[in-house]
DNA sequence: CCATCTTTGTGCACACGTTCACAAACGCAT
DNA sequence: ATGCGTTTGTGAACGTGTGCACAAAGATGG
């Protein structure tokens, strides 16, 4: 099926009145930057193999896009193809790597030493292009002192030292949502300008600094999405069609709703469906 | 900053031929869904706190998004709101919840139990919203047994029980790449028809199946894409445009690749930038 | 009942992303 | 050399998503 997933709704910043910026300052699109780990990946495995060439047919299907979207995203990094022949496979790579900065190391801070931070420390994916654990850290005495994946964890006080020290630019945050604010104004504060959030939380930061989140919970939730759509596709005509009506229905809806509920924190909502799992899709509030 | 990131790039199977769905079988852009969760999240909030109504300006704030975009978001699910007031937070909350499916409970497999599977399993936000663990699965014998977050670790076997005894819709993959696949298929063959997956590969799944993907790895590279930008932000003029020139130079370089890397699995490039760090966003290959 | 103020809902224009489809470029055989 | 088959690179059409700006709708006070 493949769920469309547009945009998977990442900009953690609500666009601070900032200067717009196109967000392809030298010409390459996002959609585009955000394919070219794939076809890293793909690519690293034909490598391994050693095959030396590849067509736009072969790559795509192997990184999971259309032929038409591959050429045209490495058309903007440049002409690296052979017509008739296809694209040189280590050369590729090289390219690859080098737009995505991979050439380069990258160190790397985790905070929050918890079941995700060491899942995350031990994750091979790590070191393998260009990204190094510089430290974990953790606030809680009871965990620092101890080692994940071979590492000491530090506290959190030493992280200006680590961010100044090694050159750090990035940092993960895998705290409870609870301490992620404040942890991201620290490391900004630090000097790292790239943040990986995990806590389900949307951090602010200032301008120059970029955040990418990743939630579990999310993406759960637009799996359910979808997964209730194919549940009842065959009542395509009615399926909770009310609710969209305007009119007095609508208007006589929200009075009802605003008389009982001044208080606030009364039942989600007059009358929930009686029905079972089926029956959620039915009408406006019960009717 | 706040990077762009429009598609994150996440459908799985490249269009199998399909049908060619709109993916928004009943109105709802994909863009939207992904961000109902925030919504969601914003006002359980708020609900906890009390707060009766809010503003769609208060509410993007707290979910990082703009006010416009999130009065056409809930356009779509309808008017909810009250001009001149805003929006009942209970009732969105309900609404919302009805909308993602949530209302109902969802079983859940999480399928190898690693550093990460085991993060997966005690993370709170799973139970806290409408999604359950069904049953822990590995295939390894010695992990067979162990418990996390107080359920057993069952056996890969046991899956296909699991799966029909319980209903189960949605699985998790948490195994090493290798074997996602393989994961993946016997899944869906159980029943799965939602798939997240935190194993860096490509999954293919026949019509009819949900994928979304979760990767460490990319995400981080994005990032070094977006943070070697900013460090090289000066010389905007010139950064490597050869590699972008078409005509001899291009056809020029194109030849030399071949004639030397018949046997591919040669050096990355003929004759990588003897530069530093700063080096690498040099000319062509080398030249 | 009217005036005023607040906030929603949405038409519209624009930006971005995707896909089609085809000419140009290349390898290779004759 | 010439012609043929293959595959790239890209112009153009289309679809989706975003943001502005404003009319309509309701609240509130007199």
């Amino acid at each position: 099926m493949a769920i469309g997933r547009p945009t998977q709704s990442s900009s953690q910043t609500p666009d601070a009145g900032a200067a717009r910026r196109p967000s392809r300052a030298r010409g390459i699109p996002e959609a585009t930057v955000a394919r070219l780990p794939l076809y890293l990946r793909a690519l690293t495995a034909l490598s391994e193999r050693s095959v030396p060439t590849v067509s736009s047919e072969e790559l795509a299907t192997a990184a999971g896009v259309n032929s038409a979207k591959l050429r045209k995203d490495f058309s903007y990094l440049g002409s690296y193809g052979t017509r008739g022949v296809g694209y040189d496979v280590e050369y590729l790579v090289y390219q690859i790597s080098r737009e995505l900065g991979l050439t380069q190391d990258w160190p790397v801070v985790i905070v929050g030493i918890g079941n995700l931070g060491h899942a995350l420390a031990n994750y091979g994916g790590f070191a393998s292009r260009g990204f190094r654990v510089a430290a974990l850290l953790d606030a809680d005495p009871a965990v620092v002192g101890s080692s994940a994946a071979g590492l000491p964890v530090r506290h959190m006080d030493e992280l200006e030292a680590i961010v100044a020290g090694q050159q750090v630019s990035i940092g993960v945050i895998t705290t409870p949502p609870g301490a992620a604010q404040q942890v991201c104004d620290r490391l900004v504060e630090a000097g790292v300008t790239s943040i990986l959030n995990f806590a389900p939380t949307v951090l602010t930061v200032p301008d120059g600094v970029d955040v990418r989140k990743v939630d579990l919970s999310i993406e759960l939730q637009i799996l359910a999405f979808h997964e209730q759509r194919k549940a009842g596709e065959e009542p395509t005509q009615d399926g909770g069609m009310l609710d969209r009506a305007p009119g007095p229905v609508r208007a006589a809806a929200a009075k009802l709703r605003r008389a009982a509920g001044g208080t606030a924190k009364a039942e989600p909502a007059k009358g929930k469906p009686g029905k079972g799992t089926e029956g959620e899709r039915s009408a406006v509030m019960p009717a």
